[in-house]
DNA sequence: GGTTTTAAATTGTAAAATACAAGTTAATAA
DNA sequence: TTATTAACTTGTATTTTACAATTTAAAACC
């Protein structure tokens, strides 16, 4: 890997900083873990850039995949721990969003929002976290 | 501005997720505010790409600039409330590079990082957005 | 067992974003 | 009045992303 500069800001956005990794690891904490679940996502990635990022969150060691047992051909991927500890940047991103954009947001994204205001941003990253890694 | 979806964190991305937009905002936390200044900065934006992004920036409300008194050529950018509030995100990321990345930091950081550790992140967070506005 | 379907991946080309080097403009400083 | 400085522009090369079509290999179908 090569790094812009020793900035800890700089050098996470070398890894996950472009249009498409940020994303693959929002679908896989809303369930999504195949490659076909991504070309569903609605943001609609192209099949090349796809692969492409797949094999580099793989080998940046934030996902991994697991071959279905009935089903050899599809592979499941998931989030390692360095991944899942992605889940505060995404959530304070949303949270973003809610405040500083006039928008209609998806239904998923308002059922998190009410969960944050229900029980706290902290308590909702902890909890999802926790429950991604026992899923 | 065209966005991809109805994601709240695809919809931030659309907005500060390229090459260099988060570290312009960073630059801002950290004092500097001019063309010359961003320049500067380790990682070595092109004329071009910054003049692009920080009119970009304004456009979308995150950057303000004033023109220096003493010298009228000489802009000086500042955080709007909406740039401001990118602060929680910034600060996440560097905790997830200190976490998850073998490597030495800048000595700014390893700073931004003691005061984490000595008064907590969200204190450290607030903190900092305080200090900004009154800067 | 041969055909069809499905999941994943590849290929070729077009378009867009970024990089690099040089030059321009207008204001200030010497 | 010449030189310097800050901001910006221009032209071209390179890299990244987009789009459409095709390929591969495994599983399902009949």
């Amino acid at each position: 890997m090569h790094f812009r500069s020793t900035c800890p800001v700089s050098n996470i956005l070398d890894i996950v900083g472009d249009k498409w990794s940020l994303l693959i690891i929002r679908d896989l904490f809303i369930g999504r873990n195949t490659y076909s679940d991504f070309l569903e996502s609605p943001e609609q990635i192209s099949t090349n850039i796809l692969v492409d990022r797949l094999k580099k969150l793989v080998q940046f060691g934030l996902i991994e995949f697991t071959r279905n047992e009935q089903d050899n051909k599809i592979k499941h991927y998931n989030l390692t721990s360095k991944g899942v500890d992605l889940y505060p940047i995404l959530a304070k991103m949303a949270v973003w969003s809610r405040k500083n954009l006039d928008v209609e947001f998806h239904p998923l994204s308002v059922e998190m929002f009410n969960d944050v205001d229900a029980i706290g941003l902290e308590k909702h990253i902890s909890n999802t976290i926790e429950g991604y890694k026992k899923q």
